[in-house]
RNA sequence: GGCCCCGUGGCGGAACUGGUAGACGCACGCGACUUAAAAUCGCGAGCCUUCGGGCGUGAGGGUUCGAGUCCCUCCGGGGCCA
């Protein structure tokens, strides 16, 4: 016989065995299995898939529950609910793990996958496994050498030299995305400018068509990503101007977008890249030392920016299109970008700070064109700031007295009308540069044939597959260096060739992988009618830090895709979220940082280190990372809670955007929380009815309102999880959790009502905490699945009461609340407020001056 | 520097379109059960108060019968672009 307290422990919620078996229940039903059947509505629900570094972190945890809430509820909706899973396998982490440790990318990558496979399982994710793919498979990763020659075909794909951003640390291009602070997106290094033959992506093609379907996606995706897109595409409208070159035949190019203040230039400065600059090296060694500098610099804006102005004054001169006689001097200087507008720019020191700072500092004149609004011409001067703001044009001979805009246009138009110009649009996005000289990547199937040039390899030699025997015991590409792999036959002529040794950009496999999923298996990249029936993502959940990486990639490949006849669509992902980071207090003692889980509190309430009793400093929250060692394993969580509890807790603290602050308080709530649940429907004292036992014609008092709580929760969670917000759906589903439980269950009909309330408690917390709902929902007597279950059916009358509180306030302020009827008539309600004690207080025996009435609200009386 | 977002109890956060601010939870306090503790359950709680009430959503102003919500200025934090 157990002791009761065995007894106890015996009838608690048994969370491993629990949730173990229901995972192998959903595998075996085959729950998450879907196809396309246009007969049914479908819904695409998908998470930014994960890099398989070898274990999930706190980040994939939260990134892949708000899916699966997304998903089961869209399924209990009756949506057929596609929700895939893969694996973003090639890139760098591997290539390093083989250098450091000596294991081949292929094996480390494909163990990493196995682990965090299990690991995924173990969260009860409501993923269709079938689907799943590694895009460095070779039958992943041959479509993607299929669509690049379709590319080349269509012209969306070219190889040219340029200059581009070299990261010194993972030796190799990174792309302009890829460059944040002029230093790479991930190894931190400060980038250098190298020039190299290079395949691009035209994804400037696409520039107009990117920025302006941004407006469409207003209101499912976040404003900020849209906003950062737009500004990273940074349309520019402005002019070009020739100015013919002083003594010469040929004339020096700018763009700029202020061509209303073409009066006050009073400099040209090109590029150090610019052809006119090397022309004007040849022979001048301080020249070259200067250009050679230039290219040491950083190249984001931001670096420009803050770096000195610098500038070397040429020999040449430029002639001003519009005042005889007048010449400007040429400079190469260190502030103007190649890559934007033409290389070159005229500067006009009064209205732009950069070409003050340079003005000041060579001695430039500064001549203000732009009169600010009230400001008298006679005694306008510039100091050390420019002035941008708005103004009427003078100096400026014919454009006296216009404002800028008419200014510019007319500038634009006369340029135009002699020859020297055009109105012109530039763009700040650059084509998407994706040759990378590394290893652990997706081969560019391309060939180098002496006498032929480049030629596409075959497409019935595709896939062409990386090789296996390669070493890593030297810094550069494996590829470059294999005995043999690279040498193989010209495809045109038959003579001796030289395969592409660089591989691609590993966001290039992650700009088609949501369409793959569609039909992950398939012989083609897409079948087009799975294609069209799943596509577009309904809702993509993934962090921000992608909004101009993967996701304008992948906005722009979908219309390649689309051009080259492989889907319909233009725009990926119809819907988006991009969730917040995970955060941990951070500790550290004698200057080093300490996990969580090595430090303790003493009885006094200080945190002290579990070994050594050694004083812990308690720093600020910050995003869980290796470094600051304030990290916490999902397996150890899930290992001790379980995944239920992991997952309540990820949805109950934070909406979904905002960052969300890691606590073993909020994890000790949550995992209360689901053994309450379980113990007050497990062991609830009284007998319920069967399952499925008609509603009684009476219910007491009490019964009625848990009844109605029922219903007005149900539409309440489901309004939450359509607007995201689980912290609110939560919040509401424990609020009728105390209700219901606090049902005595002996008055009239309350039997029937715990029974209906346990129910309904478990069908809308099914998408959170599947687990444990799935099991209690057994225990309530049903054979059924939840997993599959319709969402419950509300009924809207019983979700509104019949009476509703109405606020009674005097001058704005609340004296009072009485009970109505609903939709009593303004009269009525005025009438009640008006004899209410405090009011007729406060009125002093005076009529009220006004009195607002708003029905089923409130009624404000204005004394 | 420009643009955008955010600022609500001790803490995380509710409050969809202006209409009872602080739901729900965490931490806390008190009580019950227990030899005791843990667990659990119940109750309390924005701040001040002369117990009438007063004050409260970063600060100041404005619009309104009524402002956390709308407008202007400023402060603080974050992001993007320069």
């Amino acid at each position: 016989m157990p002791s009761l307290r065995e007894q106890h422990v015996m009838a608690r919620y048994n969370v491993k065995e629990t949730e173990a078996r229901w995972q192998s229940r959903w595998a075996q039903d085959g729950c998450f299995e879907v196809e396309a059947d246009p007969a049914k509505p479908k819904y695409y629900v998908l998470e930014m898939f994960p890099y398989p570094s070898g274990r999930i972190h706190m980040g994939h945890v939260r990134n892949y529950t708000l899916g699966d809430v997304v998903a089961r509820y869209k399924t209990a909706r009756g949506f057929n609910v596609l929700h895939p899973m893969g694996w973003d396998a090639f890139g760098l982490p591997a290539e390093n793990a083989a250098i450091e440790r000596g294991v081949h990318p292929h094996k480390w990558t494909h163990e990493n996958i196995d682990a965090m496979r299990e690991q995924l399982k173990g969260m009860g994710l409501s993923y269709d496994w079938r689907r799943e793919v590694a895009t460095c498979d070779p039958s992943y990763y041959r479509h993607e050498q299929k669509m690049f020659l379709d590319f080349v075909k269509a012209g969306l794909a070219y190889r040219k030299e340029s200059w581009v951003n070299w990261d010194p640390v993972e030796n190799t291009v990174l792309a302009n995305e890829q460059v944040i602070d002029g230093k790479g997106w991930r190894s931190g290094a400060p980038v250098e400018k190298r020039k190299l033959n290079q395949w691009f992506l035209k994804i400037t093609q696409y520039a107009e068509d990117l920025l302006g379907a941004l407006d469409g996606l207003e209101g499912r995706w976040p404003d900020k990503v849209r906003l950062m897109q737009h500004n990273w595409i940074g349309r520019s409208e402005g002019a070009r101007v020739r100015f013919q070159l002083v003594g010469r035949d040929d004339s020096l190019e700018v763009f700029t977008t202020r061509p209303d203040t073409l009066f006050g230039a009073s400099f040209c400065a090109v590029s150090a890249n610019h052809p006119l600059a090397a022309e004007m090296a040849e022979g001048n060694e301080e020249l070259q030392a200067f250009i050679a500098e230039c290219n040491r610099m950083g190249t984001s804006e931001a670096d420009i920016e803050t770096a000195e102005k610098r500038g070397y004054r040429t020999t040449l001169e430029v002639e001003h299109p519009f005042v005889p006689g007048k010449t400007l001097p040429v400079y190469v200087a260190n502030f103007v970008l190649m890559e934007y507008g033409t290389g070159a720019i005229f500067g006009c020191p009064a209205h732009d700070q950069r070409d003050l700072d340079f003005a000041r500092k060579y001695d430039l004149p500064v001549l203000p064109v732009v009169l600010p609004p009230e400001t008298d011409p006679a005694t306008v001067t510039v100091a050390d700031e420019a002035y941008t703001g708005p103004g009427k044009i003078f100096n400026s001979d014919f454009l006296d007295g216009m404002d800028i805009e008419a200014a510019k246009s007319e500038v634009a138009g006369r340029l135009e009308t002699i020859g020297r110009g055009e109105r012109t649009t530039t763009w700040r996005l650059r084509d998407w540069g994706v040759s990378r000289q590394r290893y652990w990547g997706c081969p560019v199937p391309m060939i180098h044939c002496e006498s032929c040039g480049v030629v596409p390899v075959p497409e019935d030699q595709l896939p062409v597959e990386l090789p296996e025997d390669v070493e890593f015991d030297s810094p550069g590409n494996p590829l470059d260096r294999h005995p043999t792999w690279k040498h193989t036959a010209c495809p045109s002529c038959g003579g001796e060739a030289r395969r592409e040794t660089d591989t691609f950009d590993t966001f290039f496999e992650s700009s088609w992988y949501f369409a793959r999923f569609t039909d992950a298996q398939g012989e083609i990249a897409f079948d087009r009618d799975a294609a069209d029936y799943w596509l577009p993502v309904d809702q993509y959940i993934g962090g921000v830090e992608h909004a101009v990486l993967h996701l304008l990639y992948a906005r722009f490949f979908t219309r390649a895709l689309r051009d080259c006849g492989y889907l319909s669509i233009a725009e990926p992902f119809a819907g988006l979220v991009t969730q917040g980071m995970v955060c941990h207090e951070t500790y550290r003692a004698d200057g080093r940082w300490l996990y969580p889980d090595e430090i303790t509190k003493t009885d006094g309430g200080d945190w002290v280190t579990v070994d050594g009793g050694k004083p812990v400093t308690v720093g600020r929250v910050e995003k869980m990372s290796k470094s600051k060692r304030n990290t916490v394993d999902p397996a150890n969580i899930i290992g001790s809670y379980g995944a239920d509890t992991a997952r309540l807790f990820m949805l109950s603290d934070s909406p979904p955007e905002r960052d969300l602050e890691w606590t073993e308080a909020g994890v000790d709530g949550a995992w209360r929380y689901i053994n309450r649940v379980w113990r007050e429907i497990t062991e609830c004292p009284t007998a319920l009815p069967a399952a499925g036992t008609p509603k009684p014609a009476e219910l007491s008092a009490e019964a009625e309102t848990v009844y109605r709580a029922c219903h007005k929760t149900i539409l309440a969670v489901a309004d939450s999880i359509e607007r995201f917000r689980f912290n609110s759906a939560v919040a509401q589903v424990r609020e009728l959790s105390n209700q219901i439980f606090s049902l005595a269950g002996t008055g009239a009909g309350e039997a029937w009502v715990l029974r209906f309330g346990f129910e309904t408690l478990v069908r809308l917390m099914a998408p959170m905490t599947p687990h444990l709902c799935e099991e209690l929902w057994r225990q309530l007597g049903h054979d059924s699945m939840l997993a599959t279950a319709a969402w419950p059916e509300a009924d809207a009358s019983l979700a509104e009461n019949d009476t509703v509180t109405i606020a009674i306030q005097v001058n704005g302020k609340l004296r009072a609340t009485i009970e109505m009827a609903k939709d009593s008539s303004k009269d009525a309600m005025i009438e009640q407020a008006l004899e209410q004690p405090n009011v007729i207080k406060l009125l002093e025996g005076k009529s009220p001056r006004k009195v607002i009435a708003v029905p089923n609200k409130i009624v404000n009386v204005v004394a």
